[in-house]
RNA sequence: GGCGGGUUGGCGGAGAGGUUACGCAGCGGAUUGCAAAUCCGUGAAGACCGGUUCGAUUCCGGUACCCGCCUCCA
């Protein structure tokens, strides 16, 4: 039985699929504009434990897990413009185009080396201008939403549930009063569904002229269309509850009266780095690309990542990542050749059935290193330990026995002169070199580390 | 101003109303020529003030401090 930590009732719930044999899952993907920095891979990697963690408990095929991405944004179409007028050649519609399938395509390579599986569907906004234009015209048919001056807005007023997810009243949300105030809108907490684009934006034709949708219509529409108008599970950053899954919530409970809509909703605390929080202005930004660029694994960044609850801010800092490597380093050599179990440790499952319990989950993994099989099949579930991922951790090709032979001679005849001072100087020099040296009644073993540079081993 | 989250041993970080979290580091021991690695053992905690209770770090209330959102940043 899993249970889970509903935002909208803000309770532990036991997790009841609308239909175990379709268990449907919607995160709230990437704005497609630049490299996914580290707070971008947070939901991607826990909530990567959930799909892992439903797929065993309900069977592989069971699971629909769609995770969107974001190519209407005006950072992509800034980029677009200014590499048009930088005499790139296309129109400027092939030219967001291109930049949102490169920027895919660093996603995908940064989250596949962070071990996360692929959604089964990744839907782009661009590929769902019409069921978001169906829908906007559904909700001016019922009277949720209305058009001004080539504008389309919701009515905010006319959901009376509006702001029960993030616990806010409209009222109280006025009185913030960090609202943008525009002429066409009725009220001032009502927000964009469509918006008209001149020349120089990407637009598509629409009831209401050329122009582009909101933000917050693209999930309600693609959700729709891919998983239906209930569904089980709605995952983002909690910088998301409001307003976007506010919005979302209006839009598609208002279109759809007939569905509930996301029946749980998950959201992930924020990242920290050294105890702030990730910014450009504080030098502390960075991508999980130039993490990997560093040496860093991607499955020691999923590591850390998974230390931490995933509703508790999680802090990064380079001392968790060296501990986390040490671990892996430990568990990888544990498990080397050993074929994983197909069982999963129970006190793992019932971590993770625990509210993902994924910091309990690991502390259970590290009572199982007796049983190296089980271990692996268990971390496994927790998306580590995985062939695929392992190579960082693989000792590097070498040949060290003439030099083992070498020490173990240096030794033997050390112990008869009591002078150990060459032994020693062999010693420290493999060490420097980031050779482990082991040496016991039984002989004298060499095996490369960590830090294991070739290079300082060429005076020997 | 409104809403939400957090505060646990040297560090990181969980669960549980009463019984060891766990990892790293430390300390003691085995082992070693000395180490490393490994193994065994071990000290150390729950921001502050009240309340409920036979008993709270765990439940409730308050205080302090930290953080996030309310600015189409996960």
């Amino acid at each position: 039985m899993i249970r889970l930590h509903n935002t909208k009732t803000r309770r532990k719930e036991a997790f009841r699929p609308l239909d175990p044999r379709n268990v449907r899952m919607y995160l709230c993907g990437p704005t497609v504009y630049d490299r996914a920095h580290l707070g971008n891979a947070r939901p991607v990697v826990v909530f990567d434990v959930l799909y892992r963690l439903l797929r065993h408990v309900y069977g592989t095929g069971h699971v629909t897990y769609v995770r969107n991405f974001t190519d209407v944004d005006d950072k992509i179409n800034a980029t677009a413009l200014s590499r048009k007028e930088a005499g790139a050649p296309g129109t400027l519609e092939e030219l967001i185009r291109a930049r949102t399938e490169e920027t895919i395509g660093w996603y995908h390579a940064d989250m596949d080396a962070l071990g996360a599986l692929r959604p089964d569907h990744e839907p782009r906004a661009t590929d769902y201008i019409g069921a978001m234009i169906a829908m906007i015209a559904d909700l001016i048919a019922k009277g949720h939403a209305y058009a001004k001056d080539g504008h389309v807005l919701f009515r905010v007023r006319s959901y009376t549930e509006y702001g029960a997810l993030s616990g806010r009243s409209v009222d109280d949300m006025i009185a913030g009063a960090r609202v943008e105030v525009a002429p066409f809108k009725e009220d001032p907490m009502d927000f964009v569904l469509w918006k008209p684009s001149d020349a120089d934006l990407p637009g598509w034709d629409s009831p209401w002229g050329r122009g582009r949708p909101g933000w917050h219509i693209e999930c309600s529409a693609m959700s729709y269309e891919l998983l239906g108008a209930s569904f089980d599970i709605h995952a983002g950053g909690i910088d998301l509850q409001f307003p976007h899954h506010e919005n979302e919530i209006a839009q598609s409970c208002c279109a759809h009266p007939e569905g509930g809509f996301a029946n749980v909703w998950l959201h992930n605390e924020m990242l920290q780095v050294e105890g702030k929080k990730m910014s450009k202005s504080l030098g502390n930004f960075f991508t999980v690309r130039d993490l990997l660029d560093q040496g860093i694994p991607g499955e020691v960044i999923r590591f850390v990542f998974l230390q931490t609850h995933y509703g508790k801010p999680m802090d990064w800092t380079a001392e968790k990542a060296a501990q986390a490597e040490a671990t892996l380093r430990k568990w990888r050599a544990l498990t080397a050749g050993v074929a994983p179990s197909h069982e999963v440790a129970p006190g793992v499952l019932e971590a993770l059935a625990d509210d993902l319990n994924t910091a309990g989950a690991l502390a259970v993994l590290h009572g199982l290193t007796g049983e190296p099989a089980l271990l692996k099949g268990s971390a496994q579930m927790l998306g580590l330990l995985l062939d695929e991922m392992g190579d960082w951790a693989k000792a590097p090709e070498v040949d060290l026995s003439e030099l083992a032979a070498k020490l173990a001679e240096l030794r033997a005849k050390a112990m008869e002169t009591k002078d150990f001072a060459p032994v020693d100087a062999l010693k420290s020099a493999l060490m420097a070199a980031g050779v482990e040296v082991r040496m016991s009644k039984a002989g004298v073993e060499l095996l490369p580390g960590a830090g294991f540079d070739a290079a300082k081993l060429e005076a020997l």
